[in-house]
DNA sequence: TTTATGTGTATTGTCAGACAATATTGCTTT
DNA sequence: AAAGCAATATTGTCTGACAATACACATAAA
């Protein structure tokens, strides 16, 4: 029942790789500290940590931990504070740092065992296609590589997913993909027409008929999320931006997958430009 | 702090998809039940459960529900049995159940709310790359579509990211790459074999230098999972396949990425032959 | 009748404290 | 010096309690 872990090889071993840093502390001595205390009345619970308002505290717990981790504070390999030092860290009990656990763990970024405490997963087993590791991802080097580094992604992937769409879309499909494109063109705000072009992206992946390609949707919002500061006002591009999108949905709807898979490539290098010129 | 979901368009809302299926109890009445629970002495802890021999109990709690969730037993917008009932159900505690849970929650299977309860994500929400996910999802539809569909997604990654290898390897990946070629040639079994192969592929995407390609190698890993029943013994094939894969060496090696990008074409050309001829 | 208001209640969220299982570490004995 | 043994630290698991939340229903007001 158990998901086979990997190949059949069971090469499992000890983790041996983990460096002894006992009671390691983060690395950047950036020390989050609590970022003043101040408007808190005294003797309340729950004091510092990094309380998000509408978050769970497991929830916020898993995020801070998961940035730390990500970010580099604890390198992979070496073994976090125990449980009971998160939990007075934070003021929280043993259980919300539990499930934080957990759910760092289900993402790959740290495993545990008995006696020995949890350590930092080697980088490559990171879910990093993960939508909040993505995100946690997305902050620590400068926003540049990070685009760059998706934008790479981007020019693999919807080319080829698009000229799937093309040949196995349902009317269904291709009736969100249509709408998507037209809201685009009506958007009164930047931020809706954003929202729509997101919609219109993704619906193309669902409509490829490959089920692993829908996940891959986070890179696409993460691209658009990043891509917003960057985005020129400039009526021209945008009029320009909006054929692109126009040519690729009506390829799609003529069932051309080369001729979509061409309007794609040159949507995407439209907007390689963006950010190169920024 | 917290990772931003989605696109900035907060259109957050409470789960009004959900169906109200109380105390739903799963599609197929296949029953999963105690498959026997003979040589179990009586009045012993933990009695039932889908209890795995090596694994933590929540674990295996969370393999076994997110199998079920995954196989469509409880399909998108379902609610869960809540937390007491798990609990019932396999006899262990509220907080092995919610640890399960979390790690479910981390992969977008589920979600919760207080007085709600748990529901099962829209399935375009579910992190499919995930290593467990995909190890679920590719027990439930017969393994021939879900082989295709792996394949198909090898077609859109794999030569490109070849032929970025070509262009950005350094020497010590070369190095990896090399010597998992090599040894597959002189594997002695088709275990073996698969083993090297498998680091192979693994060793192409880390050196194509993009980090968004790497947990990508879950999808190769779980193809040869499911292509082992599928491999031909012939000592010709296996030669020929030899052959493809020092071609794609040869050609990362000598840094020419066009030709890398053919050369992996060709192999899984071949690949989709042998599904194929089955 | 329809709309607002409050009250009850089921479910997850959080806490606290205990004990079990496990593997490292150092000590003891041969 | 080698082997076995005990001490110990850390996660794993259980139990029981209370808080927070939001649905559902009854009740009251317009």
């Amino acid at each position: 029942m158990l998901p086979n872990r990997g190949v059949a090889l069971d090469s499992f071993r000890k983790p041996a790789f983990v460096k002894r840093m006992r009671d390691a502390k983060p690395n950047k001595e950036k020390s989050p500290k609590k970022p003043a205390a101040a408007d808190r009345p005294v003797g309340v619970r729950r004091p510092d940590a990094a309380r998000i308002p509408g978050a769970s505290v497991h929830t916020s717990l898993a995020s801070e931990i998961g940035l730390r981790i990500v970010r580099g504070d604890y390198p992979p390999g070496t073994i976090l504070p125990n449980e009971a030092k998160w939990s007075e860290t934070f003021s929280v009990s043993r259980s919300a740092v539990r499930e934080a656990i957990k759910m760092l763990m289900a993402k790959s970024l740290l495993a545990s065992r008995p006696k020995i405490g949890s350590w930092v997963e080697p980088k490559e087993r990171w879910n990093l296609l993960d939508r909040d590791v993505l995100a946690w991802y997305a902050t620590s080097p400068d926003r540049e590589v990070f685009l760059k580094t998706v934008q790479e992604f981007r020019h693999i992937i919807e080319p080829e997913a698009t000229a799937f769409a093309a040949m196995r879309r349902t009317d269904e499909q291709m009736a969100e993909i249509s709408q998507a494109c037209r809201e685009m063109g009506e958007a009164a705000s930047l931020q809706e027409r954003t929202r729509a072009d997101t919609r219109f992206h993704l619906a193309i992946l669902r409509a490829s008929g490959n089920d692993l390609l829908v996940p891959l949707g986070v890179l696409i919002e993460s691209a658009f999320d990043h891509l917003f500061t960057y985005t020129t006002r400039a009526v021209d591009d945008l009029n320009h931006a909006q054929k692109l999108h126009e040519a690729i949905e009506k390829n799609i709807r003529l069932q051309r997958p080369d001729a979509a898979r061409a309007a794609v490539r040159k949507l995407l290098a439209n907007t390689d430009g963006v950010i190169r010129s920024r």
